[in-house]
DNA sequence: TTGTATGCGTTATCAA
DNA sequence: TTGATAACGCATACAA
């Protein structure tokens, strides 16, 4: 344990150059309005100091961060990595620096984090989803700091997105899927609850289950947490039903990854006794044996805008407007038509 | 754009509460010091305000943050987020924040990210590897922040490291891939330069070789970046050679991956024709087709280690000493014997 | 148990 | 171009 030493401020580097405090700071943040000599003596002290100047201290006397918190449910997974690394480096570009935290799914987390993000003084937050308690929202208003929802779309909400419609884009691959004559399905779904991304998934499945007038009811929904091992039981939960499904839909393409395993550890054949069709479109997908039947979602794109629409709003005071992004239905091997059956 | 409100304070608190700040604040951290009465007026008064603190102002007021940073390559990949993750959960039960930086494999990123992390008040920081600019270390000892390396093991280097030695851990694959037979092998490895982890692990397999008598000279190291595509595409490079090899190491999961999918694009059969071998074990390669042969990291392990150690010394002042963990080689479907062979 | 007063390191206003 | 100096929001030693 070293003798911890006092860090250098602002004051030992105005001593050291023999200017007030003042001229260092401007010298620091607007070298341009001090003369050359000024700059150089400063910067000699800073240099041989190691001054790095106190973010607290700046944010309270500027009144800015130039941050932007992001919120996500999880970092153990790429679904969020991909999206939020354009987030970054769009606001890197911009001088902004990212701050992240993530819940873990938990509702309770994501009121702490925000909290966190806001009281490190991030001056504007990404959030992933809409469904979140109003309480929140009341409280970024009062601390007038601005957010921004992804990962969704639907203008109708208190906070504007840039995202997708989980719904129809749920929708549009389950149309695909019972053309090909599945009408024995079933959906390995992240929770429900306070989850409107995956609420519109299993929605939109349904949607499609009626406009093929098949009984809505019909669907068999597990809900499970986030991540390959937990795909993987689900899967077999449903499998060794009475009557198995001959197309497992998954909430996202980890669940769905975790399904195909278990279906080689099962000996059932992929596509061929049963479909499984995922949804992000995440590398992981491709890698699959067979690949991943998936729907494609614009990550990185949805970041950047994300990004651009914020940085936009805090410097020229562009308001945020919902900006609604195309997912695409991907078909890979995984996806196969019904088999004509006995019964 | 929304009026931007004044944010309540300390001070807007404690006059509705009619108080002084210095209750509000005692209130808000040693509720055990104050009467039932008045905490219960504050705690109204904290509710009706929406009052949050100042993060900054806190921390300047304090000196201290009870914030360690945490400065990754990449958040894109499970590699790191496991380890991450585990790390998080640890700091998050002794009533620490974690705040993450990534580098993209960039020094002069990573610096910034540790002068910007430092600037924001951690009070410790972990780092991954022990390659980097000896001036960092000067600037974290001027600046009184503690740090402690992760994901290698090497007491004879600057910063305490809780991890594993990258060198013994290939090796001891290396030498059960060499024992099966092959003498023809290469490597598809992250970019050596400034990552010791990468040097590492290169010369464990040529350590192995030494041992069985080749020519260390003869591993065929192909250098690239992060991320499936580029395994692939190195993968496809090696196997357009004259004399293909029999065994193909990858430095980490992900690349492997990579090399599996393209040996299956290329019609080559793993491991049949070329056995794959990877390193982290993260989910990834359970998952693979055929599962892949790797080597296992303790990841959780070694983020709850490295947390328990910064905690410790932060709190108690225990001096932050090495750990070395220990990895296995976990042998599944993608590697096999060398085949017969006609030359 | 509570209040007063000071300082934390920086920016920004205003004079010089 | 530069320098004094007043905030900024909070914690804490000291006094009451």
């Amino acid at each position: 344990m070293s003798i911890k030493r006092t860090v250098p401020t602002l004051h030992d580097v105005a001593v050291k150059a023999g200017v007030s405090t003042a001229t260092v700071s401007r010298c620091l943040n607007f070298p341009e309005r001090v003369t050359v000599g000024t700059r150089e003596k400063v910067a000699k002290a800073v240099e041989t100091l190691g001054y790095s100047p106190n973010f607290g201290a700046k944010a309270m006397a500027a009144r800015r961060t130039n941050t932007i918190g992001a919120i996500i449910p999880t970092m153990e997974n790429a679904i969020f990595a991909r999206g939020l690394q354009a987030f970054q480096e769009e606001l890197r570009s911009h001088g902004y620096t990212l701050l992240v935290g993530s819940t873990s799914y938990r509702p309770e987390i994501e009121e702490e984090q925000i909290r966190t993000l806001v009281g490190r003084g991030a001056d504007a937050l990404l959030l992933i989803g809409h469904d979140r308690d109003p309480e929140i929202y009341k409280f970024l208003e009062a601390q007038g700091v601005p957010a921004i929802v992804t990962w969704a779309y639907d203008p109708a909400e208190f906070l504007p997105s840039v995202g997708f419609n989980n719904r129809t884009a749920m929708r549009d691959m389950a149309r695909e899927v019972l053309r090909l004559g599945h009408c024995n399905i079933a959906l390995i779904s992240a929770k429900t609850e306070h989850n409107d991304r995956a609420r519109g998934r299993l929605h939109g499945i349904q949607d499609a289950m009626i406009e093929a007038r098949q009984n809505p009811e019909d669907l068999r929904v597990i809900e499970t947490s986030f991540g390959i091992e937990n795909g993987a039981k689900a899967f077999e939960l449903i499998m060794s039903s009475q009557r198995r499904p001959t197309a497992v839909f998954c909430g996202n393409d980890v669940l769905a990854v975790g399904a195909m395993r278990s279906a080689k550890a099962l000996g059932i054949s992929v596509p061929n006794d049963v479909s499984i069709i995922g949804f992000d479109d995440i590398e992981l997908a491709q890698v699959a044996d067979p690949p991943l039947t998936t729907v494609h979602v614009p990550h990185r794109e949805m970041g950047q805008r994300a990004a651009l629409a914020l940085v936009d709003m805090l410097r020229n005071g562009v308001p945020l407007t919902p900006i609604e992004l195309i997912t695409k239905p991907v078909f890979r091997g995984s996806l196969a038509q019904v088999k004509a059956s006995l019964d």
